[in-house]
DNA sequence: ATGATTGCAAAACATTTGCATTCTA
DNA sequence: TAGAATGCAAATGTTTTGCAATCAT
């Protein structure tokens, strides 16, 4: 993210604190690959001492969302978790030991899947994949019983 | 699902009208395949006249997914929603226009993913797969970008 | 100035839980 | 009969929303 305030006016949006500060936050996180909740960017917020309501910071996420700039995950069931949008479409998987999510990109799994679409009669707009893995300790296992 | 009341044993569940009505409702549900959620089930049950209280079905859901009888779904953002979980693994497309649940069985995606785990180090334990799909009208469209 | 955005608190929503009652084995 | 399951309602946790005050352009 080059500017929070470009990107914003890319969008369409105006620019306020409060978009910048969710976008700053975010900005942050992401180089630590983290993937942020609600409550989490709240918590951020007020320990820096920029206050910010919740129901504006779930606004904003909803709105940067809608823009594109921002995406939401439903890993678990529960809360959601949001991140800053790049140009680079990535898939997760997250580690059921150590709860560490691991971000990847796979071009043939995106092939496949529009394959599998085009096979029903269907053209494929997206998808949600998460994988659950642990640390490959040389256990042959399948997956539901395949 | 053979009988209800085997199946519960099976697992070392008591049979109990709450779990056995549950599973019927899911069982009628699944020859028209639907996923319902806790409270298309409890609608469902009232308009038959068997009264259940909606903690209770939750209860029950819970129950019965832990004893692996029955799969949660978080399709959307929003309400958890539950089908019969049969001796076949397979995945979903939604259709964003009707909003029509397709499911669907691909072992070469399976591979793929276990593939892509490897790749980082780690083992596939388990993953959530939804593709969202809209009619196929030919029109040339990428996902995400890519 | 004016329309969009925010804070605040209440509401909405799905889901969970405590406790007394009822049921299963 | 004992222990598990249920009904009921209250509690929970997340997310949304109405309205008056404030901000961005």
């Amino acid at each position: 993210m080059v500017s929070p305030k470009r990107e914003l006016r890319k969008v369409g949006l105006t620019v306020t604190m409060s978009r910048i500060k969710v976008l700053d936050v975010l900005a942050s996180a992401q180089t630590e690959s983290r993937h942020l909740r609600a409550e989490e960017i709240y918590k951020c917020l007020m320990s820096t001492g920029d206050s910010m309501s919740v129901g504006t910071i779930y606004r904003v996420l909803a709105q940067l969302e809608m823009a594109g700039l921002v995406v939401r995950h439903n890993f678990d069931t529960g809360q959601a978790r949001y991140e800053l949008a790049g140009d680079d479409r990535h898939d997760h998987m997250v580690c059921m030991d150590s709860g560490e999510i691991i971000e990847f990109r796979d071009q043939q799994i995106i092939e496949q899947q529009k394959r599998i679409a085009k096979e029903q009669g269907y053209e494929l707009v997206d998808y949600r994949l998460v994988l659950f893995v642990r640390k490959d300790i040389r256990t042959e296992k399948s997956v539901g019983g395949i």
